[in-house]
DNA sequence: GGGGGAAGTTGATGTAGGTTAAGTTTTTTG
DNA sequence: CAAAAAACTTAACCTACATCAACTTCCCCC
C-alpha cells in the first residue's frame, strides 16, 4: 500500500480514524519525477506540498553569480515545498529537482486548506511540522554564524548519516556553504 | 487597555469573540524587564512565549570563543521564545535579554496548550505565525549563503528600517554576521 | 553633571575559504 | 560499451572579513 509511509509520518503527531485516513489519501496525487527533472522552478507559484516516498529531492536557489545554494534535501519520509511561495501564492525563488528517480505524493494547497476545515487535527499536525522545521532552520543559522566549515560538515555527518553516502559531495558542500574545492580539501585533511 | 496590541496582532489572522478574547487575555501574565536583564538564559527550560508591547528584546547564543550571535530581535508587536526549548522542554541555548526597559505579556506553555484545546482557532494562528517565521529564517539562511556582508546590511536596512536607529551597531553587526570593526568599516565606505 | 565603562573607529596584520585552472576519476547515456 | 559529461581532486594565488591594539566618543548611572 503506497500510503503506509505518509500515514505513519502523520501518526507520529495525530491519530486519524480510518475514515479520516480515506479522506486524506483521497486528496493525494502521486507522481514520479525522473533524475534531473524539476518539480518546481524559480518564478513558479508553488501549488503543492510534496511528500517523498522514494528517491530524493533538493531545493536550491541560484544567486546573481549563477552559484547554486542548497536550502534543503528531502529523502523519503520528508515534506518539501517552496514555503514562501506556497503561503503567499507569489512567484517563488526555489528550484526543486530530483537527484534520482523520485516518487512523491502531492497535496494541493486547496486540499490542504480543505483538510484544515474538514479535519482540524491537521492544523495541529502542520503546526508541529512547521515548528520543527523552524527549530532546524534556526539551528542552521546559528551554526552558520558560529562554526567553521569543518564543524558544520561534522554536524551534517552526525545529523544526516544516511545522506552522506547518497548525496554527491558538491551538494553537501553547497548545503554547508562552501565550494566543492574547499570541501575536497577539508575532507583530505582527516 | 494593555491588551490592544496583542489582540490586534491576533486579529490579523483569526477572529475572536469577546468571550474568547477574555479567555485568552485571562491566560496572560504581564511583566517588565529592565535594561540588560534577562527573560531567559542559556540552559534554562523555556516555559513561555513572550509578546513584546514596549521596548525591545534580543535573543542570542554564545559560541565556544565567547562570541555572541544574535538570532532575533523583538520590538513591540513581536513574539519571542527559545522555540527549541519551548517545544522540547529541554534546556535551551538562547539568552533573551532586554535592550531597554521592556514590557511583555507571557503565555505559558501550559496555557498555550489549553488554548489549543479550548479555542482551536489558536492552532491556526500559531501555525501561520510559525510558517511566517520559517520563511523569514529560510530567507536569512539563503542571504547568508549568497550575499556579501554589505548586501546583508542593505537588506537589513530595508526590512527593518525602524530598528536601524534603535539598535546599537554592534547588535546589528552580530545579527548580519560580522564583527563590529568590519561593520564600522562597511558603514564608512558609503 | 561628571566619571567610568561600554560603543564605535581606525590601522596593521592574519586567515578561512574563494577563484582559476588543469588534471583525474566516475557516472551517464546514446 | 564507448564517448561525453559530470564529479572530484590538487595546487597557486587571491580577497572578504577577522583579529589585535590603540584611540575617541558616547551615554549610563551615581
Amino acid at each position: 500500500m503506497p500510503y503506509t509511509l505518509i500515514l505513519n509520518n502523520i501518526a507520529k503527531h495525530i491519530h486519524l480514524t480510518p475514515d479520516e485516513q480515506a479522506v486524506f489519501t483521497g486528496m493525494l496525487q502521486s507522481r514520479t519525477i525522473k533524475r534531473k527533472q524539476f518539480l518546481l522552478t524559480d518564478g513558479d507559484i508553488c501549488k503543492h506540498s510534496a511528500f517523498v516516498t522514494q528517491g530524493c529531492l533538493r531545493g536550491y536557489t541560484v544567486d546573481k553569480n549563477a552559484i547554486e545554494h542548497v536550502l534543503s534535501f528531502a529523502p523519503p519520509d520528508w515534506w518539501m515545498a517552496d514555503m514562501y511561495s506556497l503561503i503567499s501564492q507569489k512567484p517563488g525563488i526555489l528550484n526543486i529537482e530530483a537527484l534520482e528517480e523520485t516518487h512523491i505524493l502531492l497535496l494541493s494547497k486547496h486540499n490542504q486548506e480543505e483538510l484544515y476545515k474538514q479535519i482540524p487535527k491537521f492544523e495541529h499536525f502542520f503546526r508541529v511540522l512547521t515548528e520543527n522545521s523552524l527549530v532546524a532552520s534556526q539551528q542552521r543559522l546559528i551554526d552558520g554564524l558560529s562554526l567553521t566549515a569543518e564543524d558544520r560538515y561534522n554536524n551534517f555527518c552526525k545529523r544526516y548519516p544516511t545522506l552522506i553516502n547518497v548525496l554527491p559531495h558538491k551538494q553537501i558542500a553547497s548545503y554547508i556553504g562552501v565550494t566543492p574545492e574547499f570541501f575536497s580539501r577539508m575532507r583530505s585533511r582527516k
